[in-house]
DNA sequence: CGTTTTCCTGGTACGCTTACCATATTACAA
DNA sequence: TTGTAATATGGTAAGCGTACCAGGAAAACG
């Protein structure tokens, strides 16, 4: 457990020479870094990053916030952070809150307590204070994902309502006019901001928003299973079905193979969120795909930016565009129906 | 960014009684805790972890070093040692070396400049150096999952070599000769120890070990699908495939499924490593399976009790047993091939 | 040749918290 | 009354690097 002191002993030269070799900053003559570098290996001297940040005042981690570490979105999201924190030269820490403001609020005060250069925040609702309290220790943050109304930040995110507004008119242009929607939880930015585009689509199609067909729920499998139990006993029953997100969409399906009914031949299905290509054996749901992995990188660059003093004094918000995959569980155009 | 001196004034008190009431320890009367902790609240009080571990010589940090984070194995093990930390109060760094030495080497040096209290080591290969080199700075390590020839250390794994024996007696019972080996990496002890259970089960049945069906890859996928390949080129041909490991397996099903060939109909296959049920529709793999979770868990109680200096001195090697679980893949018993 | 710039090295103090030691008051038993 | 233990609080230094400020020597420049 060698120290600065004693490797410069060693050497012979002052710790703050030591340190330059290390950090290859400042002037160091060759022969006096190869004396340094022999003492280094000699003592099997290893570097206290807790001192060094203590004093520098800069840590090199990020702290990234999320909602879901199991679904592969939120993984991928999680890569492009990773990725582009590490070619800047930041490690990260990545906190995982279940859409929990309790985990949430505990995990802020551990990023702040570790003293992070900045965090990377997939709020678990839409309050303002987690952004605030962030703000108020001097560190920088990004807003991931969702919006948060009258918040002053940075933000980088998808265009929900727009993804949602394209699904839902694809769904309209092949006949349905029952559409159930299977949303996350109220609150939530991006559950709202898509139950608002799918509202759009029907109303601009002339088609009334039957509020039995709209449901409220979790990002989640068990979720989207019983959302789709229920909207099954809805009379009509709905042609086609909206899942918020991709588990939603997954606890869909399985609902309407348990239910015995066949997509698309019985209902139709379209989802937000893909999924990754190496998880699915035949790719089949008709999707709004959000850029996850360039909006983890571009959300991280910003955040880099903000460190560095680069980026222009205002708040950004970034919205990225999501794109329409069609795949079989849309389904063809449907035949004209009995009325 | 208040410090403790910060909220010592406003309280009227001294820095080391905040650091009292933050930590809970000594005495602090009750009306100055009270206000203490209001300070804290008006402030915004966070406490510098870097300056606290600085001092205290403690991080409450253990450092996880795995082959494959993407292997469901992997992760099992990993959640056992979250858990088992988390219970202690103790934090993760999670590092994944993909089995390479340098990656190895370098989250080594990561973790020793972070000052974890400890580490828990999956080494990428059977050199003693990593574990001298942790043991050099001082704190202790455990090895996981594989066993380090001529090192002193504790270590925590699986019966390798016994689970290997079974299963491949298990084949045999089923009247399989020729067993097809498709091993992980020379140099990794679990690879080498499978071999040897597969070797020690042949040779108790009186059957010759034939070398052109023991087959060296690695712990993936790919490998397996190759390897899987290669030994259906054999002649005459194996009836029976042995997969060192869950991803090796599913290549090997891949393989088996490309090349127009039915499990078990017309090759059995066993594995090392049980799926976890929720990624699995259908479980039909008969394999061994190790305890992952508990592994890890108990690994991790290994390691704490070194550094609260419970464990007693000399060094351990806890063996876990492996469960034999069979299912359809390995079919029923052979009828009596012409020969 | 004097001056400026580049190169190279060091001293001191500081970042923030806690370990260690010391002090003081109250409580209670001897 | 004195001694001992429990309660309560503080002073000082240390943990280990680096920021900041300085200084001197060599090289480049006018």
């Amino acid at each position: 457990m060698a120290t600065i002191r004693d490797v410069a002993k060693r050497a012979g030269v002052a710790p703050i020479t030591v340190s330059r070799v290390i950090n290859n900053s400042g002037y160091v003559n060759e022969q006096t870094r190869a004396r340094v570098e022999a003492a280094i290996a000699d003592l099997g001297y290893v570097p206290n990053v807790l001192a060094r940040s203590l004093r520098s005042r800069r840590t090199g981690t990020l702290g990234l916030i999320l909602t879901d570490i199991s679904n592969p979105f939120w993984t991928t999201v999680a890569r492009g952070v990773e990725d582009a924190a590490s070619d800047a030269g930041f490690n990260v820490i990545l906190c995982n809150t279940d859409e929990s403001e309790i985990e949430q609020d505990k995990y802020l005060h551990v990023l702040m307590q570790k003293q992070v250069d900045g965090v990377l925040l997939v709020p678990a609702s839409s309050a303002v204070e987690p952004v605030k309290f962030i703000q108020s220790q001097n560190t920088p943050v990004v807003v991931l994902d969702r919006r948060i109304p009258n918040s002053q930040t940075d933000v980088v995110r998808c265009d929900s309502e727009d993804g949602a507004y394209q699904l839902t008119r694809l769904l309209l242009a092949l006949g349905h006019r029952r559409i159930a929607m299977l949303s996350g939880p109220r609150g939530v930015s991006t559950a709202e901001d898509r139950v608002s585009g799918y509202r759009r689509a029907l109303q601009e199609a002339g088609v009334a928003v039957d509020t039995t067909l709209v449901f409220y729920g979790k990002f989640s499998l068990e979720s989207g299973y019983s959302m789709t139990q229920q909207a099954l006993t809805v009379t009509p029953r709905p042609s086609a079905l909206f899942a918020s997100n991709n588990f939603i969409a997954i606890g869909a399906l399985r609902a309407l193979r348990d239910a015995g009914l066949r997509v698309p031949e019985d209902l139709a299905l379209v989802g937000f969120d893909d999924l990754p290509a190496a998880l699915v054996v035949d790719p089949f749901l008709t999707v709004a795909a959000q850029p996850a992995y360039e909006m983890g990188r571009q959300a991280t660059e910003l955040l880099l930016a903000r460190l560095s003093g680069e980026a222009p004094p205002a708040y950004q918000e970034i919205i990225l565009p999501t794109e329409i995959v069609t795949r079989q569980s849309s389904g063809q155009i449907l035949e004209q129906q009995g009325g």
